[in-house]
DNA sequence: TCAATTTCGAACTGTTTGGTACGGTAATAG
DNA sequence: CTATTACCGTACCAAACAGTTCGAAATTGA
């Protein structure tokens, strides 16, 4: 381990600050923001009461820090599982997967930080930093759909903006299944079939009794 | 009004007990449940402290007494959405209009008191019935689409207990939105989207570039 | 009018919670 | 070896909270 940055003056700290934020992350995750109290906070992250206010400051501060911390890091692991495939469909699946996985890991609560807990919080910065998170997902599988488009793995009048913030619906639903308890079995094969539908080709109707479609506008 | 039931012998209470459920039902959905106070209870309420514990218990029987009374009104109403109309993709559309419409009504609170907050109460009775709860929306709309095989809206071999469950997982990713302050105006649009996509014949596999497709089981 | 019964409003009590002050401790600098 | 710096653990305080007690108020029955 190199040691490149000098040692501060006084006495070192006890504890690693990225790391208890992690832990922090996990108390949040299982309890709720309104669910956890300082001293969960204390026990979880292994960092005494005063150093928590010092380092950290309130429970509002801490679970926007590690709010961002985890976005910014599933962020990362999310478009790694949507890009790194190279057909479209092992993509999708392969996001929708990565959802269903993290939603179901054993040892952390069952859903998602982001999707489950975030959302109730009542605090204007959550919600713009969620409004901006979410919206970011959905740019994200509709850059993939273009590229599709390009490769010629799905036809061009392809609904790329309405498919993905479809793909982001049914991520959303999953994860809330696995809130749930719905087992990890299950929603890995929900994952698939989700992968498959929102593949389908755009309709040009079926069936012979089409019925009175209304007539609305169509989004790019 | 109709007086039949003779009056009880003490003091009339001041507040209508279901009345009183109701306007708890609004402060959990607003607040969540951790969030709620008991005097949060007595002020949303109108219901005076003790006299509230004395009709109807603590917080948790509270909640649970407001979650019964509203999934039954609501089940009810969406059961009605779905089953009203005549054809099939009115009956989806109108199911997913009519779970956008009250979840981005005015004067309550956005989202849906079992979507966004039951789910992060952790107490046992409360995930099974939620579990129930969704099964049975999921069952309700698989039942609809077997009457759409029968009416022969749809292919015999439509995947209906799958479709149904992404009917399930769009509706509440709408609701999920709703809550994160998505206008009514593009959920509405996104609902007639969701209704589309789900309708689709099920894939014959489209375009050239198939790619390798895990082989995996497929459920009725 | 008076007793019995039920509800209502205000205030009370023990506990939990958020936030802070204080002395002890572990490291560096000279 | 001493001074300085920064962190740690304990303990403390005021505010908020859940749940209850108690007397006043409202209604029925006699």
């Amino acid at each position: 381990m190199i040691q490149n940055t000098i040692r501060p003056r006084g006495r070192p700290r006890g504890f690693d600050e990225l790391e208890a934020l992690g832990k922090a992350t996990q108390v949040f995750w299982s309890k709720g923001y309104d669910g956890v109290t300082i001293d969960d906070l204390v026990a979880g992250m292994g960092v005494g009461r005063p150093s928590l206010y010092a380092v950290f400051g309130d429970k509002r501060a801490i679970f926007l820090r590690a709010l961002r911390a985890y976005a910014e890091k599933k962020g990362a692991s999310t478009a790694e599982a949507l890009l790194s495939s190279q057909g479209l469909r092992d993509s999708i699946a392969g996001f929708l997967r990565y959802i269903v996985e993290s939603a179901t890991e054993e040892g952390s609560a069952a859903g998602c930080l982001l999707v489950c807990v975030a959302p109730l919080v009542d605090d204007a910065e959550v919600r713009r930093f969620l409004k901006n998170a979410t919206a970011g997902a959905a740019a994200l599988v509709e850059r993939r759909f273009r590229d599709g488009i390009s490769a010629g793995e799905i036809p061009a009048d392809f609904p790329v903006g309405a498919r993905a913030s479809q793909v982001v619906d049914l991520s959303n639903g999953l994860t809330m299944r696995a809130r749930m308890g719905t087992s990890r079995k299950v929603l890995l094969r929900d994952a698939e079939e989700a992968a498959d539908l929102v593949l389908l080709p755009r309709g040009t109707n079926h069936g012979p009794s089409g019925g009175a479609r209304k007539a609305r506008a169509v989004r790019g």
